[in-house]
DNA sequence: GGGTAATTGTGAATTACTCATAATTTGCGG
DNA sequence: CCGCAAATTATGAGTAATTCACAATTACCC
């Protein structure tokens, strides 16, 4: 689908990072698969670097976020998920039934959820907000079957 | 302040749990102070029943969550705190800097944010908003010292 | 190409929990 | 009150996700 990349070498540059392949390759796993945990993204590099190690991940994944070349997210209970769309507010839906976290971008405009806090004593810099219920899929299933009590363990994207 | 303490037992009663110290002094703790982590409640307990662990710590923590006496919220990047305050929709706001955690009141009325995916395929269930900012006092003390890049491991509320 | 600082690899350590099982305790029935 | 059964807690080990220290390698300016 998308046969043009992002100019990765030039966008680490910018911010006087070093050009790797373990870099390009983990940037461009993030991209081609957003909110996946760092053994996923290891998995996915591993097979251009076989090489590479689970902790070189987690290291490029910390510089990388740090440099906002990727964004963070924390699902409750689960591990860390990155993603590429640094630059929007935009926010995330988890089912609870079966994992599965898709971007919600911004209702009230571009910085949302920003006004609220309007007697508080802080000057806010960003809003996260996790929704969470019962997706489509999952709710025609409910259907079908009862379904587990316990929600499915945050598989993939 | 607050000299007429919750009647605990007899919530507990009422989501068919026993009442037990244990039980009870978590309660205390998590109510007296808010937004605190397993360990800190466990030193607070401790005070009044030295014998009592940090793995029972958790296992009431977890019973009383899932029975909705407590309320688990995530930090990113830290350790889950817990709260009494189950019954209201109210958010967090984490300074950034000095790591403290307040509560922040619904600003849209009752189920503020829940109306915001309107074309997202999910009924939802949850809206967890988490503004990020840096508050009034550590913006004071900005002036003085540039202060550090990174920031506080969040101590406590 | 050479040097140097940045980056990655290696391996151990840490944090925040969870799990299995044994000991204890609560609360009901008698 | 007493005792039993189920619920709860203590004990100890185990796990997942991530971090840390340091040695080996690599990118990039000259």
């Amino acid at each position: 689908m998308t046969t043009a990349q992002h100019p990765w070498p030039e966008t680490l540059r910018d911010c006087g990072l070093r050009v790797t392949r373990q870099r390009l390759a983990v940037l461009d796993a993030v991209a081609e698969r957003p909110h996946q945990p760092a053994e996923a993204i290891h998995a996915e590099v591993a097979r251009r670097l076989p090489e590479i190690t689970v902790q070189s991940v987690y290291t490029v994944l910390h510089d990388l976020t740090a440099h906002q070349l990727l964004r963070r997210f924390d699902p409750p209970g689960s591990a860390a998920r990155y993603e590429t769309r640094t630059q929007d507010n935009h926010h995330h839906a988890i089912c609870t039934r079966c994992g599965r976290i898709e971007d919600v971008d911004c209702v009230h405009g571009a910085a949302p959820c920003l006004e609220a806090p309007a007697g508080l004593g802080m000057e806010v810099e960003v809003a996260d907000v996790v929704f969470r219920g019962i997706c489509r899929d999952c709710a025609a299933q409910a259907g079908a079957e009862p379904a587990s009590a316990a929600p499915q363990p945050l598989p993939d994207s």
